[in-house]
RNA sequence: GGCCCGGUAGUUCAGCUGGUUAGAACGCUAGCCUGUCACGCUAGAGGUCGACGGUUCGAGCCCGUUCCGGGUCG
């Protein structure tokens, strides 16, 4: 259940109360596809790092190990020893990202595993069943992610398709969390609101699934090849049309800059791999704005890599060292530069919450938009 | 000392019967990354082809001398 407690302009600051416990919003969600965040961070990590939810993937999952076998094993939150909330992907994204033989009807979606290429089918049915094996806290409605740009009657169709797909998602939501054995029988169902960019698209669709009166409702389809601001755009656009007293998701976005922009718009929620895959390419996000690591000026550069930060990788270590282990190729670079950014976007989102509980954020918001973009 | 093999980018090496601006990999210098196929992608810099002379319209390549490294025989 979300509760509103503050608003600032458009901007809101929350409580999502769940029963795997209470997450403050604005929130980031760690995403740890697999089960794990890439670069060696394990769910004890988390908790230094601020994480307050972990995101997972039903898609991944179902490959690999399986869904009935995380269920055998307690579910995700105990597989994975995170015990917090947990939000599930819906494997939608997957079917649009990484699969490339792929046949989408109104039943599902066909495609080749990863793995192995071996075919499989997912539909909204599928996929439902799968994070109810996973026992996420919050399963994502299955939908067509449609690439930017888009023709317009592809658009409109897909996601006419989606909406059609949404209301299954949540009959068979309902089924699953009615029958005995279910891992959590109180799993929450978010809707994701599609129609590319085209705003009569994106309204229409969100009154539409709006109505279903569903626990949370995303924004899907976008930082998907369409210029940023085409993002913003969007966004101010659904708003308005987004219930007021249920928690709203910004699907796979963003850079720092991306998430204040977007919670100045009245978004809840975020998620986003930058973090981690920018960490284990050199890329650090800091208070003072993006250093890459890897560049040679920091060969000989014995300073803390941001002085005011207090994570365990800027307390202890120096930019030429973390450098060197980027050079190097060590293990121990991924686990440091990914601890650093994954604290950074939880403290950015702490702090904004803390701005909105001063009544604050719009100050907080002209100090820190312009640093956040910048590289040095 | 005789004979043989080799010397081409920072490194390891390609380079056809001599023919446009001498290539690759790694390394180096940067950039990219948005509901993650982890260890990626893109671009750029970098060479008096050991040296000198010769043959030729033209030499990294052929010839001579020489220097350096390795092997082998005495």
């Amino acid at each position: 259940m979300y509760q509103l407690l503050k608003t600032e302009g458009r901007a809101r600051r929350g409580e999502f109360h769940t029963v795997h416990g209470t997450v403050q919003t604005p929130a980031f969600m760690n995403v740890a596809t697999a089960g794990a965040i890439k670069g060696a961070v394990s769910a004890c990590d988390l908790k230094e790092l601020r994480c307050q939810v972990q995101l997972c993937n039903t898609y991944h999952l179902h490959v690999r190990p399986g869904d009935e076998v995380v269920k055998n094993l307690g579910g995700i939150r105990k597989f994975t020893g995170w015990d917090g909330p947990v939000l599930t992907d819906s494997g939608g994204f997957q079917v649009f990202s990484l699969a490339k033989l792929r046949n989408i009807t109104e039943e599902g979606v066909t495609f080749a595993s990863h793995i192995d290429g071996h075919k499989i089918f997912m539909g909204p049915e599928e996929s439902m069943r799968i994070q109810s094996n996973l026992g996420s806290t919050i399963a994502m409605a299955f939908d067509e992610c449609v690439e930017n740009p888009a023709e317009y009657d592809y658009a409109k169709a897909s996601c006419e398709r989606t909406a059609r797909w949404l209301e299954r998602c949540k009959r068979e939501m309902a089924l699953l969390n009615a029958r005995e054995g279910a891992v959590n029988p109180q799993q929450l169902l978010f809707g994701i609101n599609q129609g590319c960019t085209y705003e009569d698209l994106r309204i229409e669709h969100m009154k539409r699934i709006a109505a279903l009166e569903l626990d949370g409702y995303a924004i899907g389809g976008l930082a998907v090849g369409e210029p940023t601001e085409d993002m913003y755009r969007i966004i101010e656009a659904v708003e308005p049309h987004m219930p007021k007293n249920k928690i709203r998701y910004l699907m796979g976005v963003g850079t720092p800059a991306n998430i204040l922009e977007a919670v100045r718009r009245g978004v809840d929620l975020f998620d986003c791999v930058m973090p981690s895959r920018n960490a284990r390419h050199g890329h650090a996000f800091t208070w003072e704005g993006c250093r890459n690591l890897l560049n040679a000026k920091y060969e000989l550069d014995d300073s803390p890599l941001d002085t005011a930060c207090d994570c365990p990788t800027c307390r202890n270590f120096s930019r030429a060292y973390l450098h060197h282990l980027l050079k190097a190729g060590e293990m121990l670079a991924m686990r440091l530069m990914v601890m650093l950014n994954l604290f950074f976007f939880n403290t950015l989102l702490m702090k904004i919450r803390e701005a909105l509980d001063d009544g604050a954020f719009e100050s907080f918001y002209q100090t820190n938009i312009e640093t956040l973009g910048k590289r040095i």
